[in-house]
RNA sequence: GUGGUUGUAGCUCAGUUGGUUAGAGCGCUUGAUUGUGGUUCAAGAGGUCGUCGGUUCGAGACCGAUCUUCCACCCCA
């Protein structure tokens, strides 16, 4: 087989077993986003270019797949950008819609689009696959799904607690412990950059700031020095790399350093409240922390941001994250501006932590319980009327389609994992029962329907 | 987008400094066993060595391009 078929890269086929497990997943999302009163909708998978274009900065626009206009696309094209072969400029004129790059910006579209028909405070859940023209790595994919929830108009910082409490949900029924909601806030990086006089290099500074666990302190700095920012701001800022201790050491360590700092003084009250009201309500199996250095997603959040970290050991990255955003709605026009906050679970990166660490219940995938032997035409009708009253009974039962081998019959049950069959041949028939056969055991009985109803239920 | 890495049977992988007809294990098909799967035994099918081009008397092996895999950077779920 040369020319094997073969999918895009970055993208896969799942298996049944594979998507039994997602399922599994998703179903444990689901369920808890409306335990918590959120309403699920659904987006288009691909956008006009203008909605999603400059929302996400530079390296986001050049991860957005861009969808080319139909028709003779290329005789609508301006001569100069054409022979300047300006691939930026000519890539507006060739393409008008592009695929989702992530839930959060649609539906800043869908709340704007349809605001006076939505009641706020509006909490909105929606699980979709996303799109994005990255090179695979581990946990990285050019399709992949994101589960988000979102609460829009309301200010209150309640909404952050709750958020921090769904991650918890989620987590605790996953079986997933020793997860780390890390927290930090949009206000305390600019409160940072503000106090040392790099408010200009706000992103410069926290995309930096961002790598301390990666490069190190040293390499930080470095980054930093070659981002112009000074050395003697640099110097300032350096308790920041040591903090440690409990999220209200932290805390207070912060004040400390942006006791000037409007801003920054406002972002800690955020996270003291958050926190808080955490610690009055208890977690379950997620850890809850302030981490300074989180600083991803910068192009819209302006409050609190979350980010979460898989159990210590796994190799991963981030497996969730989120944030307050107070003017997203205002880029479509909204009239007043609508504050939003809302977190995303990686259902991908998620699956690959629950297989390392073997966390799959089995009763995740759930396959057929009963198969029947197929000895020939009369028997085909006979085990057919049971298998309609088996499922009638909430039992998934199907019987072989084709009168083959008993050896053939029985090794697809076997591989197929199926943990009964049923025999009725002549003998069976002229008695009115049925043979059942416990495959794990090899146990066989004879019994009338109504019994192998109950032996199997 | 940058740098590296990978590709041989359905799967996991051997294949020496370039040399006849490319191998193994597992899986698959058939039989031993016409109403009993897993175990065992026997036989069999299955490959234009990712693709295209080049070097050579000769390429799975060497070179180039391209696609793909995985990893790092950028960025990010």
């Amino acid at each position: 087989m040369a020319q094997k078929p073969s999918i895009p890269k970055g993208t896969r086929d799942f298996s049944p077993e594979e998507v039994s497990r997602r399922n599994y997943i998703i179903n444990t999302l689901r369920h808890n986003f409306e335990l918590f009163g959120f309403q699920p909708i659904e987006t288009p998978s691909f956008e006009n270019s203008s909605t999603l274009m400059g929302k996400y900065g530079d390296e986001g626009d050049r991860l957005i797949f861009k969808i080319l206009n139909s028709g003779d696309y290329l005789s609508k094209v301006s001569e100069e950008n054409y022979a300047a072969k300006d691939s930026n400029a000519l890539t507006s004129e060739i393409s008008e819609k592009a695929l989702r790059y992530d839930l959060t910006v649609p539906f800043a579209r869908y709340v704007v689009q349809h605001q006076n028909e939505i009641e706020f405070p509006f909490k909105r859940y929606q699980i979709q696959p996303v799109w994005r023209a990255d090179r695979p790595q581990k946990g990285r994919f050019r399709e992949f799904f994101q589960c988000d929830a979102d609460a829009v108009g309301s200010q209150s910082l309640l909404q952050e607690v709750t958020f921090v409490q769904l991650y918890d949900a989620v987590f605790t029924d996953l079986g997933l412990k020793g997860t780390t909601v890390k927290m930090n806030n949009r206000k305390i990086l600019s409160g940072l950059a503000e106090t040392i006089g790099a408010s200009d290099k706000l992103i410069d500074f926290t995309v930096a700031l961002d790598k301390l666990d990666k490069i190190g302190e040293e390499g930080v700095i470095t980054e930093m020095l070659s981002k112009g920012i000074t050395a003697e701001a640099i110097e300032r800022v350096k308790p920041i790399f040591k903090v440690s201790g409990s999220f209200a050491e932290k805390l207070s360590v912060l004040k400390e350093l942006l006791a000037d700092s409007e801003t920054g003084k406002q972002g800690i009250e955020e996270l003291q409240y958050i926190n808080e009201k955490i610690e009055a309500l208890g977690l379950k199996t997620v850890t809850l922390d302030l981490d300074v250095t989180l600083a991803r997603g910068l192009n819209y959040y302006t409050g609190a941001i979350f980010e979460v970290a898989a159990p210590k050991g796994v190799q991963m990255g981030s497996i969730g994250g989120g944030g307050r955003y107070d003017d997203l709605t205002s880029i479509f026009g909204s009239n007043q501006p609508l504050s939003g906050v809302g977190i995303s679970f990686g259902l991908d990166r998620i699956y690959l932590v629950l297989e390392e660490l073997n966390l799959f219940p089995e009763q995740a995938i759930k396959g057929t319980r009963l198969l029947f032997l197929n000895f020939g035409e009369n028997e085909a009708l006979y085990c057919l009327k049971a298998v309609q009253s088996l499922r009638e009974a909430g039992i998934t039962a199907e019987l072989y389609p084709d009168s083959a081998k008993m050896k053939k019959q029985m090794s697809h049950a076997d591989k197929r994992n199926i943990n009964f069959v049923v025999l009725a041949g002549t003998q069976e028939m002229a008695d009115g029962v049925y043979t059942l056969k416990n495959m794990k055991t090899g146990e066989q009985q004879s019994l009338n329907l109504q019994a192998l109803i109950k032996a199997i239920s």
